[in-house]
DNA sequence: TGTCCTTACGAGCGCCGTAACAATC
DNA sequence: GATTGTTACGGCGCTCGTAAGGACA
């Protein structure tokens, strides 16, 4: 038994058992892979794979286990390839961060602005996805941490540290005639056309749950993956806005009219996802307690000691 | 990197830092474990152990990281091989239960007896020793689970489960004086020497606190490692036994008489300790279920899934 | 017929063991 | 001087890559 032939394994199954795919992938010859994994199979004493002739065609269950193990073990190699990096010169080395437009644009221009003046030598790069796309580059060990307001919880294999609460914003262009309604309440919103976040981000679902409710059916007239997006849209006239509250600038916005929402709407938890048992760089500590102070090293290390998420979204 | 270079580490680690010893251990050429490990200071870039001249004298502090992320890692690699073993014969295999006397005298017997009846092909081995010792047995992989009273919480590394709750009983020569007592306290109790468990064992801290706390200095003549040595001692007439309740059996021990204490002394609790991230064949599960009827399969995994042991001794 | 996995085989790297050397206690 | 770790070196096993073979769609 040996690493790579874990490493075969792993990317075949990730690879939809495809072993050619695989072998161009690990940048190896297809039979090598082919002839490691039966040795693995035969070692252990049990079919990893299940074939049709040649052909792969499903993960029998002691394979799903030994690929449940497998990504584990691995896992702590990377942890190990970490601490040489860590010790040989701690202020150096690259940091992923997998988010949505929403967090980038709007939460984490600070965080990040103060962590490059403090860590010039980390290469910062930010990845931008949709929230399933963002968990899954954490557990691909793609980027070292998601931020995201949704799909973080779905992950078993994600640590959830929340962030911070936020709720929503009415936006309009001046003059609308619901800016001058003396309380904004569901029905009234409903009155007109909406434009707001797709279903996949920011918090969607909460909203929708929100009008079903109380029985209201709102006209989403569009929907888009960020506030950007959805302000062009209500200058443009098309209807409302209903945007994350840090997404509606004073300044920049001035040609909006703004409606305080959160009462209307049940708060959303932004949250930051982290591989289960990985093992973090001392400058990842320090990025995550800009981002959100009260997630200080000791808070984050008992919380992966203590395995649980005590967080739902 | 490879899996030998891991476990070389951890074996010098183990063996106090003593490469020779360690070559040893592993049947393997002591120049053969130096050149691996060099290597893979070389790979991580850090060094792992510190030198002096040709001595290792220390684990540095990035060795420390990478000893203990070795050792999930290896453990990992057991529990693969443990998976080969489950599919290719779940009912046939080994399995080690690291207990005291206590356990493997009067609580286990009837968990074995029904075990090995439904798992015949199952190499059921009992290891005996110390709390301590149970506890280490388990977390090198000699043993797959320990069972004791004491010790299991001190060890971060492993999951406790608790299985029941006992207490204890005084046992002493028909006809002693005692044995007439309307009411047993602390007070009467303390007027005889006692003999009863060594402070290692079955709960003896548990019961020195109950004297303390009253501010009582019992005289223990003799503490003992189990409840035959002791009671053995009761009969030639050396003291008072205090012993758990279920080492007291009305026909075997017919010439002693028997006095409840539950109302002296704080409840012990006895737990299965598992190595963290362990994984269980079907049939420790199944013999787990047998000795703690409350502890199913169900049970344990969303334990080890949590990762928190909600137990305290 | 094309795709894909397996078997066969040869080349080369890397691990291991022996032996000699160096340093600490 | 005894114990212990490092360096040097040669053998060999193991992995990898190429090439050919066979099964399924």
């Amino acid at each position: 038994m040996n690493l790579q032939q874990l490493r075969y394994v792993q990317e075949v199954a990730r690879r939809g058992l495809n072993v050619s795919e695989a072998a161009a992938a690990l940048h190896t010859s297809q039979p090598g892979i082919s002839k490691q994994i039966r040795q693995l199979e035969a070692e252990l004493g049990i079919e990893i794979f299940e074939r049709h002739g040649k052909r792969l065609v499903e993960v029998t269950e002691p394979g799903r286990q030994v690929l449940a193990i497998a990504s584990r073990l691995l896992g702590e190699l990377d942890n190990l390839r970490q601490v040489g990096r860590e010790f040989s010169d701690e202020n150096k080395g690259r940091l992923a961060i997998a988010t949505t437009h929403t967090q980038a644009r709007y939460a984490l221009p600070e965080a990040i602005r103060d962590f490059i003046a403090a860590y010039p030598d980390v290469e910062l790069s930010l990845h931008q996805g949709n929230p399933r796309q963002i968990c899954e580059m954490v557990l691909e060990g793609e980027a070292d941490l998601a931020i995201a307001t949704e799909a973080l919880a779905d992950y078993a294999d994600l640590l959830v540290l929340p962030c911070y609460s936020w709720n929503r914003v009415v936006v309009a262009p001046l003059g609308h005639p619901l800016l001058a309604t003396p309380l904004l309440t569901l029905e009234n919103l409903a009155l007109w056309p909406i434009v707001t976040y797709d279903l996949a981000f920011a918090g969607r679902r909460q909203m929708d749950r929100a009008f079903e409710a109380r029985g209201i059916a709102p006209k989403v007239v569009l929907s888009a993956a960020d506030a950007d997006v959805i302000k062009t849209y209500v200058r443009m006239g098309l209807g409302l806005g209903i945007v994350a509250r840090m997404a509606y600038d004073p300044e920049q916005d001035a040609d909006l009219g703004m409606l305080d929402a959160a009462h209307l709407f049940a708060a959303n938890v932004t949250g930051i996802g982290l591989r289960r048992n990985a093992w973090l760089r001392g400058f990842v500590y320090a990025f995550i307690e800009r981002f959100a102070p009260h997630l200080t090293r000791a808070v984050i290390e008992r919380t992966m000691a203590g395995g649980g998420s005590a967080f739902d979204i």
